[in-house]
DNA sequence: AAAGCACTTGGGAATGTTCCCAAGAGGAGG
DNA sequence: CCTCCTCTTGGGAACATTCCCAAGTGCTTT
């Protein structure tokens, strides 16, 4: 690697001292007119960049937020990234992305690093296998401000970024009902995801409400593998008594219940009607194409950045437990209807 | 934010040199047994992380690659960047990852980010509107290397990574010809990325081979941007001779088509059969499932990591020009046969 | 003429590391 | 006893910044 042009060298050059060449270049007022162009002259010509590990050591400020993120793989995350970038990028932040690839040790590796990097902030949604969350409390301790999203830890008091997956939920089932099918099955996710649960009592309550009576052979845990979808389908339709309706808990399940089940040779939505959660763009295309809750996804994301600058800038409390709920939007299909 | 441990911290506390704190920690064996392991147990116990910010500016060492691509929507880059992230992170490296919208003055600002943050090495795939590379030039000129892949810019004599889009493109079209249509259009992809001149190339070569006559009335230049697929597909199915096949520069684009043919009410493959790019997930989901090349994505992104480590380690000329070639493979469906 | 002030500049400590150089202790060999 | 060598340690410069504390100049004010 070449050299870079420091400060010092800009200071030698124009035999003034570094420290005025550092007031030029951070801003400060008092230089006079005449230096300050020269200086800003020269930095110009001789590709100044200032270094930012000596700039970091010594203000302690690094304008990198970080995200750590289950997966990339889905269109969800990647568009809740694009949305925080919109933001942090507005504001002068840089992001480090990290992807814990559902994968508990990596989260834990990812947290390091951010730590290491010391982001300013962290936006995390956590694995599907995410327990416990030392790693997490470490930034809390440490006073640096956490948001998450989607996958929360509801014990850990910080600001959090979610969809009404209760209301969406309760509006999925409810329309299946609507649509005269009374037995509907559920693939719910792990249970310590806050996410999954809120999902399922939406589930329950429409069941309620509509006075259907809950059966558990029909309310699967899933632990989000797309490849255990086939035979818990297969399952269902086996049973005695087998669904006709199907709430699944995200699209890419949805779907893959759609796939398995036209295999079978059933038809969707007569014989067993088929709603998704989030409205990922397959869910528009594949067929027959797929009822479903849309949530603003990037929306998530700019609301999460907009939270931890707020944060960063103390204008909200480190241990505020706002949670911003966003709305989502039922998108009727063919799965459901004709 | 409070106090990180440093290393003077930990020699204050036993009553040491900050020196032989260094040595312990960076591994120099000239340090006494009983004096390593109690530093050791203090560094732990104190939860001690070495401050990379110092340590970057004294090593010139970031450990850190750089990764810039041009969106975060299709599957097909964010398999790459965990391909990057397999390898890297088994060197020790960490990744930043920019994304440039496809927009070039946000690729140049992500450039310079990358450059602020010292990346020892940078891959990258350029958006579909970089003409220019000064921007990446620069990374040359200070010696860091660099490795594109995908949308490379050829005239740079740096290592790159692609697939046989030449022979992709002329199997895809074969297929097509093999299956009886004879007139095929293309959706052909910016002429400034030479990925789309390949593919092209390769549609030519098959026209060639049959002795199909090339009309460019049916060869549409298009930007990539999926709301043109509507009107383009609609001009080609009214000129007096509409094509029988289409060959589309990639899914996305393959996928908007057929569900503007659909809407038409024609038959897909009987009145006209249509081949795509990459094998992205909703290829094989959608109706009727796509015919398209099949290309090994995740490979790109771990041979792209591991050219890059070569390059860092010096094991590799930073002026290679070596082309790593991945094949590619023809996966028929329902699109071009029933 | 002395004092005060605004404007501009330089010096140097501090940030948390790494690493070179020196030096002390203790033992071996002559 | 002196020299030399090994093992272990400490001191301090260097990395590229920021920022506080002088200090110098020239001008106004009394």
């Amino acid at each position: 690697m070449l050299h870079q042009t420091t400060i010092k060298d800009i200071a030698r050059e124009l035999n003034i001292s570094k420290s005025t060449v550092s007031r030029v270049l951070t801003g400060n007022p008092n230089v006079n007119e005449h230096t300050r162009k020269k200086v800003l002259e020269l930095a110009q010509k001789l590709d100044y960049q200032k270094n930012i590990f000596a700039h970091s050591l010594v203000t302690h400020k690094t304008n990198t937020i970080g995200i750590i993120v289950p997966e990339f793989m889905s269109s969800y995350f990647p568009k809740v990234i694009i949305g925080v970038q919109n933001i942090a990028s507005k504001a002068g932040y840089n992001t480090i992305i990290a992807q814990s690839n559902e994968n508990f040790e990596t989260e834990v590796a990812n947290a390091k690093v951010m730590m290491a990097n010391q982001v300013e902030g962290l936006i995390v949604s956590v694995t599907k296998e995410t327990k416990t969350f030392d790693h997490l409390m470490a930034f809390k301790r440490k006073e640096i401000p956490i948001v998450f999203f989607n996958r929360i830890c509801e014990d850990m008091l910080v600001p959090k970024v979610v969809v009404d997956d209760y209301d969406g939920s309760f509006r999925a089932v409810e329309h299946l009902i609507l649509t005269g099918k009374k037995r509907i099955a559920h693939l719910a996710g792990p249970d310590n995801l806050s996410i999954s649960r809120r999902r399922l009592n939406g589930y329950l309550a429409a069941l309620r409400k509509y006075n259907i009576e809950v059966d558990d052979d029909i309310i699967i845990p899933y632990d989000l593998q797309i490849d255990k979808v086939k035979p818990i389908i297969h399952n269902l339709l086996d049973l005695p008594n087998p669904p006709n309706g199907l709430f699944a808990i995200n699209d890419p399940t949805a779907v893959e219940a759609i796939q398995v089940i036209k295999a079978r040779g059933l038809k969707i939505p007569e014989d067993i009607a088929i709603v998704g959660f989030s409205n990922d763009q397959i869910s528009g295309l594949i067929e027959p194409s797929l009822t479903t809750i849309s949530q603003p996804v990037q929306k998530i994301g700019e609301t999460a950045a907009e939270l931890i600058l707020k944060l960063i800038n103390k204008e909200l409390s480190l241990s505020s437990s706002i949670i911003k709920t966003l709305t989502t939007e039922l998108i009727v299909r063919h799965s459901t209807v004709r």
